[in-house]
RNA sequence: UCCCCAGUAGCUCAGUUGGUUAGAGCAUUCGACUGUUAAUCGAAGGGUCGUAGGUUCAAGUCCUACCUGGGGAGCCA
């Protein structure tokens, strides 16, 4: 290097660009190298990109050449060099390098391979799987839809309230996690905030809750987790028709946020876009029965009065290319805390979304039970215990609202988005019934 | 909880109607190569065929049980 050169300088990979023709260091892991004699290539990652670096062997100090045949994948180094256009290395950039600092040593039994692996060898090696360029991109579309949520809230007036983990046993009827609670018997592992968000939307007007979940449930399919994220926003005095309208606005914004600054990583994940970029409002709405009628007709045993089932439901997602709405379920399919339909009381002002593609049920939102004696009489009639839920009766007692509101599943949105198959990948450390480690 | 499927080298898999000493690619180690792109070429090492029984002259292969995992149902997000 010439000596009017800046001294060297650490940079991260994506900065390079910006650093041509001058002499940097980029600290960072082997993923891959090539030798062919005299002439070397390594490939260093360091999460922010990808950067081959050279060694000619002619244009280096003895000892630098020979460091690099200790390098094994995942090697953690320190490299310097001129950071410059190549058209022939991949991105189009690369470093000469000058010298080179191993930092950690990595042995020879690197177990993850630039090839098809079986999930199960996957999970148990996670911890090093998220090294792979596929999982990067997985984990920053979810960050990047993780920050869309906070920003569509926020510009929309919504204050965001964290609700407990820790609770008595109220939410949900699927299992529950158990813990031991001081002199207080057993407390569970929330299943929901809703309960909460509902006590908040009296507080507060406009709110949304954004943490973890916990259900118990011995289910094994690519569309649960035993953990998983959950947003819940519940909305002062929105009624069904408010509610669904949020949901659409919500679902948009968020796949036209991924669109706009994160084409990279969708298309590392060879994700077809056209079919994000359809998802416009309006989305469809069916109402329950008219989705029965479908599912029908195309076949389905399906009756009246039952829940779809997820055969159902991609048979009634089939027909669209954008996300479908479908509303008023028949009380006995829904939970308690549903209002009751007042145009057809054998129903409830409810609504679930599935996404298009067969990815399924990603929303779940309803009107809320606002009427103390009905509230009260569905408590009985779930079997409920009565004294568990005098706060959440309160609400009711204390200038009862119209309010509504719903749950959107993280993972289920980001797989969906991704276009992943499964939602285990989509979360960094995946709890299943068969996996608590790593 | 129920139904279906799979366990053979570090990884991904093949292994015929049961028949000699268990096969490949990748990875690893050694060697060759001055522009490679999951480089290429040559050589080498690497196995209690998930576990335990059983049938048979003979079992990776057939039978039973169990273990582990996967896919799905139910439930849900």
């Amino acid at each position: 290097m010439s000596p009017e050169m800046p001294s060297d300088r650490f940079v991260r990979i994506a900065e390079l660009s910006a650093h041509a023709g001058q002499s940097v260091t980029v600290r960072a892991w082997v993923t891959h190298v090539r030798s062919s004699g005299k002439i070397a290539f390594a490939v260093l990652r360091d999460g922010t990109g990808v950067c081959q670096t050279v060694f000619v062997k002619n244009q280096l100090a003895p000892e630098v050449w020979e460091r690099f045949a200790e390098l094994t994948t995942e090697t953690s180094v320190a490299v310097t060099g001129g950071a410059r256009a190549e058209q022939r290395a991949p991105g189009g950039f690369e470093m000469g390098v000058t010298d080179l600092q191993i930092i950690g040593t990595s042995p020879a039994d690197y177990p993850i391979q630039p090839k098809e692996h079986g999930i199960d060898f996957l999970l148990d090696n996670r911890h090093l799987w998220l090294r792979s360029p596929k999982q990067r991109a997985i984990a920053v579309i979810r960050s990047e839809i993780e920050q869309a949520i906070h920003d569509f809230f926020y510009e929309h007036g919504f204050l965001r309230v964290d609700t407990p983990i820790l609770t008595a046993a109220i939410g949900e009827r699927s299992g529950l996690f158990a813990t031991e609670y001081f002199d207080l018997g057993n407390a569970y592992l929330a299943q929901t905030g809703q309960l909460y968000g509902e006590a908040a939307a009296a507080a507060f007007g406009k709110i949304y809750t954004f943490g973890p979940t916990f259900r118990a449930e011995k289910s094994k399919t690519r569309r649960h987790l035993t953990e998983f994220w959950m947003i819940e926003p519940e909305v002062a005095w929105n009624d069904s028709a408010a509610n669904m309208r949020l949901q659409e606005d919500f679902l948009t914004y968020l796949v036209q946020r991924v669109l706009e600054r994160r084409g990279a990583e969708l298309a590392e994940l060879e994700r077809d876009i056209t079919k994000l970029e359809s998802v416009t409002v309006p989305f469809v709405r069916l109402d329950y029965g008219e989705a029965v009628a479908i599912v029908q007709k195309k076949g389905s045993v399906t009756q009246w009065g039952e829940d779809l089932g997820a055969e159902d439901e991609a048979l009634i997602v089939a027909d669209y290319d954008r996300p479908v709405f479908v509303m008023n379920y028949p009380k006995g399919a829904k939970a308690f805390y549903m209002k009751e339909n007042p145009d057809d009381p054998r129903t409830v002002l409810c609504n679930d979304c599935l996404a298009p593609e067969g990815f399924g049920e990603i929303i779940g939102g309803s009107q809320r039970e606002d009427d103390y004696d009905k509230l009260l009489a569905r408590i009985h009639e779930e079997g409920l215990p009565v004294d568990a839920y005098d706060w959440y009766l309160d609400l009711r007692r204390y200038g009862t609202f119209t309010h509504a509101g719903f749950g959107l599943g993280l993972e289920r949105t980001v797989a969906w988005i991704c276009g992943l198959q499964h939602i285990r990948e989509v979360i960094a450390f995946p709890r299943m019934m068969h996996r608590l480690r790593p």
